[in-house]
DNA sequence: GGATGTGAATGTCTTCACAGCT
DNA sequence: AGCTGTGAAGACATTCACATCC
């Protein structure tokens, strides 16, 4: 097993849902080819992608679609459910709290946290919303894994501190600032403000060139 | 000037933050290692990005903060206001409608879609949202430069096709789907469950390398 | 003196093309 | 015969290092 890109890993997750989708329709094998025309991008790609992890296809045949589905999720790690916290219950984070998706990967959400008065103590479905003061407490108490920060910026990277003080190595920001973490822990931005700008960028310079994107790796 | 990468794009446009913020601090000037620093990137790498677009620092001083300020906005086509439609009043249509980081860039959302008969008709402000069937209408009376789809996935690319059949030049995607538009539309994606995929990655191969991102660009 | 702007060097990712299985 | 897996080539992005100019 080789390095891997942050692109590869986004693909990898991009031919994941593809695959999903193909087993629901019943088809039972995939060429390099097929997966590289669901998911917009080359059949060399493709392979190489996988390659990185091992050889999971037939020669003259493809990909078993069932075989790759597994692959794939055991190297995403999402045979095992992750244990997150969100912080911050204002819109965006009320939003990912209703995101059904999160659950059916196996991103469970133990915690909410909030720093206004009006929303610690709600009940949001099995959960409390509580006080940002208790933060270090329930993180340990839960041992989660991840935080969602959904706090407005000026409060973003104390928020990082002090869940990662807490035992959290993993972090998915929807501030938009550039957050610091320490070595070993692992950070994701999503950061709809700098989607936008590109957009704009790509609107008022028509002409001379193409423009897509994934979120690198959207999709 | 020079073709320019996504990746570029989206550091000008946290460049453009950073600036914003020192010159509230009344920072007139900032060199490429101080911009470097706050944005978490190296001095080259700033100085290459600026220099794709023109020649802005002088010598021995480093940037001007207000001139760089305008040269950016300028650049990522930020001194108009962007007409938006909002297609989706879910909770993550209600979440973007709400934030008012967009409004504050510029982007005017003018119109909101739903095909949710409970929906249609609710006032969001000062707009009433519309069922989905007057999209091409109101796209097209008002103007909209830009669609935001905030639908579930199995109704994402009719949305699209529909909103570029009215003259959308812009699609900023959540559905987490692969769309397809025409040359002349610019696409970005902006896709949470993969973000949390590749966090599971790193934390379920801790040790073998470190990692960070950006919404390939986040920050 | 000090920091920019930029060709050249390096590093990383993607595409090509084909040998090797099935 | 068909399609994977992969070394090698090519494209692209980042970093280096220095001449240039304020």
């Amino acid at each position: 097993m080789k390095k891997v890109s942050e692109s590869t890993v986004g693909r990898l997750s991009l031919y994941l849902r593809l695959l999903k989708e193909a087993e629901e329709q019943g088809i039972l094998t995939v060429s390099s080819e097929e997966l590289a025309r669901r998911s917009g991008t080359t059949a060399a790609q493709v392979r190489k992608d996988l390659s990185s992890f091992g050889s999971f296809g037939k020669r003259g045949l493809g990909y078993s679609v069932s075989d790759l589905i597994a692959e794939l999720r055991s190297i995403l790690g999402l045979e095992r459910t992750w244990r997150v916290a969100l912080v911050g219950a204002g819109r965006i984070g009320a939003a990912l709290f209703g995101y059904q998706d999160f659950r059916r990967q196996g991103f469970h959400i133990r915690a909410v946290f909030d720093s206004d008065p009006h929303k610690i103590g709600q009940q949001w479905d099995e959960l409390v919303v509580r006080s940002d003061a208790e933060i270090e407490k329930v993180v340990r108490e839960e041992e989660i894994d991840i935080a969602i920060i959904a706090v407005p910026e000026s409060a973003a990277q104390r928020v990082v501190d002090r869940v990662v003080q807490a035992g959290v190595r993993g972090i998915l920001n929807f501030a938009p600032v550039k957050l610091h973490v320490p070595p070993g822990v692992a950070l994701k931005n999503v950061n709809m403000a700098m989607e936008m700008e590109g957009l704009s960028y790509a609107l008022s310079n028509e002409g001379r060139s193409r423009r897509q994107n994934s979120t690198k790796e959207g999709e």
